[in-house]
DNA sequence: AATTAAGTTGTGCATAGGTCAACTTGTTGT
DNA sequence: ACAACAAGTTGACCTATGCACAACTTAATT
């Protein structure tokens, strides 16, 4: 059999790169620089992106003839579950944010990787621009590893196969080199765990506690405590974390745990999770 | 000169009809309905939701064999220039809604259409899900008409010859007819004005205002309010808006307007705006 | 104004995708 | 439990589509 698709896989490259292009540079790309990342035909590229602006999936400023994401990308991605996960979470992370006065997030689990959906900084924070829309290996985030513990073991260790040798980050970022790379190398050096079982132990314990930590795992010196969001039908959907300067709290953990648990579980009954507490 | 990238086009229809479909069903498409939704041929379009599905774009339920929007779309749509502007908009919204005890906008004009990209419902309202994402006619609503008039006489007239006949609405939702029909044809009716000249009388009366008032014209019985957001550059980038119901307010539109000019004013200068007011 | 770079359009040729059908897997009803 | 049917995936032939390369057009820089 042919491959009867590598044309749209390759077309939607050129989204794939101006997605990181968006983080790392402001004003868009050229058609030139496009075709350069992608390697392709730059007569090849200035087509796919006149069709891909007249669907508005990317936005053409006709003044500098430079292409970024577009407005049609925001409008789909607000049908999708994670927007709306996010929009009803707001007022549990609301809450949390008043509690520890530190930064709250939603996340969800896809594949292996953890996709920050929902971001609410706190007031003293310095405004900074969040996190929303930033994925991270699953394997070393408290978010992650409460979200996978929630799975039965057969499950976990499919999981585990499929997953636990993806990259951290995606690959193209190196295009965008220096400002990025330190980031990059820090998240690769930090595996889930040195092989399965020790996995397997680790969500176990996570189970018992009912949240998991991660002590500087994710960004050095914060330490994160994470808790599982249950829908209807009790699945875990997605994981409510908040992320605490260490020296604020030392390794008196269980408060944090419990604050982030207690805002999990008033958020899963607002979905509509049984109350029967952790399965 | 041949097309060269329309099987490109054709499925990114696929991606059209899943974002419609979002709205009217839940658990997502199987592949034979997607075909016969863009008249396709199944196989093909199996194949092409397999590439889809594995960059993320749109996402499989294994069990069902079903497919809906996938994360990708909304870790890629948080980078969008609208997003950054959701973002920050925020508490300026926040502001706004303890003020007037209404459902707060923002907006960005796009084409021919306005996207509601962030909304912050108020208080005492139940809970509803939010508009954020919905698009609507530009010409029928204040923050469409709030935007416009912040462009030149010559550029809304290439505006209105490249948009005025714009669809309010992309056509898809046919498909998924009944529940979407009558609200489809509600706005139908609502043409931004007679003519050119009409259209170009009222945005005047825009500018001397400094905020459009829409009475019953996007939701029945509700009078929206708009008012324009600048950046560092004085470029209209979007309106903040706010619906009340009629009874509440009469004619004393006056407040409200300036209620909603006052806190797009202050996210004006929030993004860098010079202070010197409407230019 | 001249030079160079960036973007768009044209065309032959090979390949990716359309068509149609066989096959596989899942679902429903008796 | 099995048959009957529907939904989804894979296969193969053939042509339309997109690629490569180049000519051309438009914008930026000196």
């Amino acid at each position: 059999m042919r491959n009867h698709t590598s044309g749209l896989a390759r077309d939607l490259e050129v989204l794939e790169v101006l997605s990181f292009a968006e983080a790392f540079t402001s004003g868009g790309l050229g058609v030139n620089r496009i075709a350069e990342l992608t390697e392709r035909d730059k007569g090849q590229i200035s087509r796919v992106l006149k069709t891909l602006s007249s669907s508005g999936l990317v936005d053409r400023d006709d003044k500098t003839r430079r292409y970024s994401l577009g407005p049609r990308l925001y409008s789909m991605a607000m049908r999708t579950k994670e927007a709306h996960l996010a929009l009803l979470s707001e007022p549990r992370l609301f809450e949390l944010v008043a509690q520890t006065q530190e930064t709250a997030h939603l996340n969800v689990l896809r594949g292996g990787r953890v996709l920050t959906t929902k971001t609410v900084v706190a007031a003293q924070a310095l405004r900074r621009s969040g996190w929303d829309g930033i994925v991270s290996a699953a394997g070393s985030t408290a978010s992650g590893r409460v979200m996978l513990a929630g799975l039965s073991d057969e499950e976990i260790v499919l999981w585990w196969l499929e997953h636990a040798q993806d990259d951290p980050l995606p690959a193209l970022q190196t295009a965008f080199t220096k400002p990025l790379e330190p980031i990059n190398r820090k998240v690769k050096r930090q595996l889930p765990a040195k092989n399965l079982k020790a996995f397997l132990k680790i969500l176990q314990e996570v189970r018992d506690l009912g949240y998991a930590i991660s002590d500087g795992e994710f960004q050095p010196g914060i330490v994160d405590a994470a808790a599982p969001v249950r829908d209807s039908s009790n699945m875990i959907v997605a994981a409510i974390s908040t992320g605490v300067p260490k020296e604020r709290i030392g390794s008196q953990f269980d408060p944090l745990g419990q604050l982030v648990s207690g805002a999990a579980l008033r958020f899963s009954t607002d979905l509509g999770a049984p109350i029967i507490g952790p399965a």
